[in-house]
DNA sequence: TCTGGGGTCCTGTTTCTA
DNA sequence: TCTGTAGAAACAGGACCC
């Protein structure tokens, strides 16, 4: 384990929830909760507003709902996280080439591969300057925590949140570390945890005392060994840059439980093709075909099957899925059905096989996409044509975003991430004059949109580096014509 | 009142193969 | 040729992460 805390671990504070926020001033300083609004919809992220009311990650929204009544509920906008996120993994490989991604607001940095850091002092510097140019370029908040080891920077970055830093001086990680849930350590879930609870064991130096024979014969050789290594703040895992995906994967919960055995195969006929284009689109071919079934019961299982050879020929994914299901009970109602393809390869072997089943497919024709009826309660037309937060334009009153709607209309705000917060006004589902649009930068840089005045919370910008391109990936302020 | 989606890794059991 | 065996691969489930 290196000697000075050149390891830095970066986590967006609240992201998707902070992302909303600077894109509608109204929500500043609001509950704000971003998840699946459908009836089993889950918490994606909650803003701090609304973790006081004890909204957290993975609740359910209909127990959010009970918390929090009056907090703003979005759906999720992947595509303008996405983007932001990369404005941010920039900033990140800037200081280094060793750049690890977690998630789309969580990465790691070796800094001493970059050359910017080598002692205590200039990782803090490192850690100072990455977080203003975050906010610089994104208006957003982010903590850092930086350690000898990454997992030390992970509860560094853990202890500084929101919007803080935190350095671990090495020689301080046991005793820092001993009084700490076992909770803390990577790799310790409820199951886990409460396996160590019923042997008595809360804490990391309980972890410690026990020894590590004791945690092998309680939970296994790898994780007994990994995890009494974790206790005694010994991690050597390296930053890796580049991370070569082992599954593709796709699935849906449904609404409503499915009962009818048909709309069932015609779901994973669908799955199956979406799978497929996941995978061409990532340029790669797998071997191993597995599906899953959640039932009505919530339990959950999967049948796989192993191919000759990579295949990304969707008539043969679909075959091999139809046959998997052939293998299970669906009686009583399944909840979430998924196909996903693994023992992944970046070249395709076209085999007999694979070239006949294409050739079946041909004659049968293809799958279509609404071949199978929607869930079978599905949201309304006007939930599904104007989501909740989802950016529109008004021919009169401009830019805003989908505060709700229903029974046949819609509500918008209007409002711009550099306007005061704005006013609301409902117009039919249909009105001609407002169309779906693309979400406006959160910061003005330069002179773009210099005549709209910076509204309250927007964050001047003043030290925008020169290695960062000069536009932003929206339409900057231009109505969009696609709709949702 | 329930519990998303997209992944990774590990473990125990069964099946295949040399 | 038959049988026993060991290791590899496949399979299923579970825990964990964000």
């Amino acid at each position: 384990m290196r000697t000075a805390p050149t390891i830095l671990h970066l986590d967006m504070d609240a992201f998707f929830a902070s992302v909303e926020q600077a894109s509608k001033p109204s929500l500043r300083g609001k509950a704000v909760v971003v998840g699946g609004l459908g009836p089993r919809g889950v918490v994606a992220t909650a803003s701090y507003e609304a973790r006081v009311f004890g909204v957290h990650s993975a609740m359910p929204m209909g127990q959010a709902r009970r918390l929090a009544p009056n907090a703003a509920y979005l759906v999720p906008r992947f595509t303008l996280y996405k983007s932001i996120s990369e404005r941010v993994m920039e900033l990140l490989r800037a200081l280094s080439p060793l750049v690890e991604p977690l998630s789309l607001d969580e990465a790691f940095v070796d800094l001493e591969a970059g050359g910017v850091a080598w002692d205590e002092r200039s990782a803090r510097l490192a850690g100072v300057k990455l977080r203003a140019d975050i906010r610089a370029v994104t208006g957003l908040t982010g903590s850092v925590g930086l350690a000898a080891s990454k997992m030390l920077a992970k509860i560094a970055s853990e202890e500084a949140k929101p919007d803080g830093l935190v350095v671990i001086e090495p020689g301080t990680e046991r005793a820092m570390l001993g009084p700490m849930s076992v909770r803390t350590l990577p790799g310790v879930g409820p199951a886990t945890g409460d396996h160590l609870r019923r042997a008595g064991i809360t804490t990391v130096e309980e972890i410690v005392e026990a020894g590590e024979d004791e945690l092998v014969r309680l939970l296994g050789k790898a994780h007994g060994h990994g995890l009494y290594a974790m206790a005694l703040a010994r991690d050597d895992r390296p930053v890796v840059a580049e991370r070569e995906a082992k599954s593709v994967s796709v699935e849906d919960t449904y609404d409503v439980d499915i009962h009818d055995r048909t709309r069932v195969g015609l779901e994973v006929q669908r799955l199956a093709e979406r799978c497929v284009r996941r995978l061409r689109g990532a340029g790669l071919s797998g071997r191993t075909i597995v599906l899953k079934v959640r039932r009505y019961d919530f339990s959950t299982l999967t049948r796989s099957e192993t191919l000759r050879g990579p295949t990304d020929d969707p008539a043969v994914i679909r075959e091999a899925a139809a046959r998997l299901l052939d293998s299970v009970d669906t009686t009583g109602g399944v909840r979430l059905l998924g196909v996903g393809v693994s023992g992944l390869a970046d070249y395709t072997q076209e085999d007999l096989f694979a070239q006949a089943a294409g050739e079946r497919a041909v004659a049968e024709g293809p799958v279509e996409e609404n071949t199978a009826a929607p869930a079978e309660e599905p949201p309304s037309l006007a939930e599904r044509r104007w989501p909740a937060g989802h950016d529109v334009r008004h021919v009169r009153f401009g830019h805003g975003w989908v505060q709700g709607s229903g029974l046949g209309r819609v509500t918008v705000r209007f409002e711009t991430p550099s306007s005061e917060p704005g006013r609301v006004r409902t117009f039919w589902v249909d009105d001609p004059d407002l169309e779906a649009a693309d979400p406006l930068p959160l910061v003005l840089r330069g002179t773009e949109g210099g005549d709209e005045a910076p509204g309250a919370g927007s964050q001047a910008v003043s030290s925008v580096p020169a290695s960062l391109p000069k536009s932003w990936s929206g339409s900057g302020g231009g109505a969009a014509t696609s709709r949702p």
